[in-house]
DNA sequence: CTCGCTATTGCAAGTTGTCGCAGGAACGCC
DNA sequence: GGCGTTCCTGCGACAACTTGCAATAGCGAG
């Protein structure tokens, strides 16, 4: 019945339950396939992606249980969302390494910098105006080498 | 007819019905409303408080006008469009200094901060990985002294 | 002034979310 | 196993854009 070998590493969504539990709560069918894609996603996901990997495996997928899943479960911390080049909604998938992204505003593509290299630009707001940086929320526009700085 | 005396500041809107021919556009009545109506702001504006104040002039407009519209302004330079922490469109008028943005995810304020201050942080990108960094879509997401460090 | 090319508009439908509401379903407690 | 409380869900309406299409209307040429 139980797992008898732990993956390499402990996944987080199994306290899923728990988590919810002891906030009052309740853990329903929509709530567990949520979960469940959730868990078999790496790195990020819009909200309409995860509406539409729901659907996959139930067509009766409600758009507005999804979006208020999300809600909940970045409440316990499960996952984080940011949004994207065109506003729309983006979730991070937890655990995940800290870091910020730059968006190519003309191709899309997001690159993701570390710690220590996004710290080294921004880090330096906490000294010079008391603003504490949150990496997760770091967000720089521009344009990546392929794209070039526009001919304008 | 004309204006006597000129306002102390050139107001770059005037050369727009020019900027749009050059390019083998059109000046139509609908855009010249918009362009009134964006003279006549100064900072910020979002899409639908756009088409909000233009109806105030002309009850006909139409949304996807409007935000057509700004699409051509913005690749002339009139405007320059970023996201809010929603992710809903948020609209710069030129001209105005470039900048980007901290925002605070305790109080939702948001702090602009100048071209120089801004480049000092992330300018370096274009040297360390050739991404050109583009002002307006800089948001840097933390917490202000007043709100503080996340208990957490 | 008239004509023709084509940019632009208005409209309708689609996308991505958000919100209020009423019935249904978890869950703790007998 | 039955009950009641309260959370959730499904649904419909709405907000903010976006896109395709056909008809209209700028604008330069003649
Ligand atoms: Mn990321
Ligand atoms: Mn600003
Ligand atoms: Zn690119
Ligand atoms: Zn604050």
């Amino acid at each position: 019945m139980s797992a008898p070998v732990a993956p390499a590493r402990a996944l987080p969504w199994d306290t899923a339950r728990g988590a919810l539990r002891a906030r009052g709560l309740r853990w329903t069918p929509q709530r567990r396939l949520i979960l469940e894609v959730l868990a078999g996603t790496t790195g990020h996901i819009t909200g309409a992606e995860l509406v539409e990997r729901c659907r996959a495996h139930d067509a009766a997928t409600i758009p507005s249980t999804v979006y208020r899943t999300l809600d909940v479960l970045e409440d316990l911390g499960y996952v984080r969302h940011s949004h994207g080049a065109d506003g729309r909604e983006e979730y991070h998938v937890l655990p995940g390494a800290e870091h910020a992204h730059l968006r190519c505003l003309g191709c899309g593509s997001v690159v993701e910098i570390g710690r220590d290299e996004a710290l080294a630009l921004v880090g330096g707001l906490g000294s010079s105006r008391g603003f504490t940086v949150v990496l997760s929320h770091v967000m720089i526009g521009g344009y990546c080498p392929g794209c070039g700085p526009e001919v304008s």
